[in-house]
DNA sequence: ATAACTATCGGGAACGTTTGCGGAGACGTT
DNA sequence: AACGTCTCCGCAAACGTTCCCGATAGTTAT
């Protein structure tokens, strides 16, 4: 016995197929097609209430008032009443409202949200600078949001998509050793959406970068070798796609030539420092015939490195030999005699990365790409300070 | 000359006020108000077309089919042709088409986006835990949102609330030292978003907890140091309203009992553990009359923190003094002789959080709680290993 | 011919806010 | 009476998706 939800007629139903599992109907007199819905209506009430959290428009029901007014109540505008405004609040907390940010969100086309993508983890570098960072955003009301680029590309610029579809209000970024190509980050200019490079910056694009001294930091510690007497320096530097690795090499070559000393290439070695090739790299310069006199190397943990496999064979630091690492991690306090090492500004890149976007941001202006250089320091421990000199 | 925007009539239009710094008129004729909008056209639709993200409308319009289909065909849905779906590929990306994920969080009430509170980031520890969990998290598809409490119960409950207005699909939170009230908590489980507490978890509220086997770990440590032939051991500990320093004092009590060593209340002291504080309570213990012949301290940078002020009073480790940390710092490799040290399994901590708050989510079921312990291990290095014995 | 099935598509509600604009009254001033 | 000014509030569009219900056509089985 079936009939037409139409004309609520009996008569001329006819069966007409399925459709997801449900039988269909046609009803020849209205020619209507229709499905008997075999759903109960408590529980599709049950199922649509289940969890239901107090909106903006259950207070405004409860109160008899518009949406409006309950939105504009619970955001001190002015053109509410002391009284509605009084009631409005006491009956949201009353209900436990809490704003739903998606709608916000959407509404607005903004989510207080700060992406923030960077190489690695596995030095305490790109953590300072995240705690740095994170503080200022944190203070100014902006969420923090953190991907990993994991060294590859291919992630940064699925890392870059996800940042856009969630609609971030502003992007700090530090590069991949693989990156050469940047129309991932273009897309994020082209909408409007401020950006920032910081210490794994490149050249292609124009937008404001944030970045140490590499070539002075590099220039400083080399010099400081040969001024405590050491000849024969080698480089163990960073992959040369980053142009962090190419500054430091420049200001390693810069300080040999200004004290005359001569650049032996086979004393240069780039690549991506891990503690493996920093191992192999590290057998090679010591085994060497004429073996360098003092090795400069780009990231603290290489660094230790060379020292632990210079006590293995008996090298003496810093007689037989030099070390300068670059970073000061917290075990160059400790380890052997003190490395010697350039502090980078960690903290203070991430805050003052952080305040430059959330100015970009507030300001909703053309903004000038400029460089900020940050400035390091040289911590002169054991491993570079000869005792005869 | 007005025209009444309704009746278009011009005679009967009376000035009724100003609103919005706009002429206000009111048509007697058809009892009309109405304001002169003195907007141009052109600037309007400009204004709206400010930096247009091209939707699926768009799509949908220029291909002439509907937001639906187009819908479906981006997201591989059946219920679609193979030639209208390539379409819609093609239009998509020939526009540069974008998904908005702040739509799809509002409608599917979804974030793809797991909160995650921590008390502090000066320790390695917690950085750790966020890679592993991040790394998981990622890899499944999910964002990160990070926040940090301080160590202040206030600043827990303002970071808890913001997790919750925006709508994060589960919590992984370690608590304050501070925190002992449970509410901003027990609002997610009322809301049905899974939570997990790790490390700094309490007894007071029912849910997944994930910690390291805290007891044993602080009861082998000191045992380490009691078969060492250590007899007067002081303790270190950290704040006794955290859990985890009740259990390794809990540890500490009990591996000093098994042996029969007697335990003096003086040589414990509870803190929190910052440089200073430990400098100030190692000095109080190293100064005793009687003083400890080891220190097991909580942390890393405490016991740290105690061999370089033995160093400076000439008070020789292990043979005087024997010292064991906790946590494996990078540095503890590297100082003075070794630093023993309980070796925390940081990075599987955060995966194993991150993978349980997943399981959870997708459930969608009730999920019973329960509580996994990780193990630690205890490394020995030279501060604890009595040459003599 | 009738019924069953498949494949493909559209309409439109729903998600929870914000906000531009207008309505309405009160009161004061010319 | 005519107008200016102010306060308080509501209507409804807009944000961009997803997805529930169908609708329609064509094909096959009975």
């Amino acid at each position: 016995m079936v009939r037409c939800v139409k004309c609520e007629q009996v008569d001329g139903i006819m069966k007409a197929g399925y459709v997801r599992g449900l039988q269909r109907y046609l009803c020849k007199s209205c020619n209507y097609y229709f499905t008997q819905s075999e759903k109960d209506e408590s529980v599709l009430s049950l199922q649509r209430r289940k969890r239901h959290q107090t909106t903006i428009i259950d207070i405004a029901r409860s109160l008899g008032v518009s949406n409006s007014t309950v939105s504009r109540a619970l955001h001190d505008h002015a053109d509410i009443s002391p009284e509605t405004r009084q009631a409005v609040l006491e009956k949201a907390s009353q209900l436990d409202y809490q704003p739903n940010q998606l709608a916000y969100n959407l509404v607005k086309s903004k989510t207080n949200t700060i992406g923030l993508i960077v190489p690695e983890f596995h030095n305490p570098f790109f953590p300072n600078v995240i705690i740095g960072a994170h503080e200022v955003l944190t203070k100014a009301g902006y969420n923090l949001t953190i991907m990993q680029s994991n060294e590859s590309y291919q992630v940064e610029i699925s890392n870059a998509k996800a940042m856009l579809a969630n609609r971030i209000d502003g992007l700090l970024i530090s590069l991949t050793q693989e990156t050469n190509n940047f129309d991932h980050l273009s897309v994020f200019e082209k909408r409007g959406i401020p950006l920032i490079l910081f210490n794994r910056v490149c050249e292609q694009i124009n937008v404001p970068k944030v970045v140490v001294n590499d070539f002075e930091a590099s220039f400083q510690a080399v010099e400081h070798l040969i001024l405590n007497g050491y000849e024969r320096i080698a480089h163990l530097g960073g992959p040369l796609t980053l142009l962090v690795s190419q500054e430091r090499l420049r200001g390693y070559r810069a300080a040999m030539l200004k004290h005359g000393k001569t650049i032996e290439d086979h004393m240069i070695i780039q690549g991506m420092l891990t503690q493996q090739k920093a191992r192999i790299y590290g057998q090679y310069l010591l085994d060497l015939a004429n073996r360098p006199d003092a090795i400069f190397a780009v990231n603290d943990s290489a660094a230790i490195e060379i020292m632990l496999m210079a006590k293995e064979k008996g090298i003496s630091i810093p007689d037989e030999l030099g070390v300068v690492g670059f970073s000061d991690n917290p075990e160059s306090t400790y380890i052997g005699p003190g490395l010697t090492t350039v502090r980078q500004p960690t903290l203070e890149m991430g805050r003052i990365t952080a305040e430059w976007i959330l100015q970009i941001v507030d300001l909703e202006d053309v903004h000038l790409p400029e460089k900020k250089i940050l400035n390091t320091e040289l911590i002169v421990r054991g491993s570079s300070r000869r005792r005869g000199i």
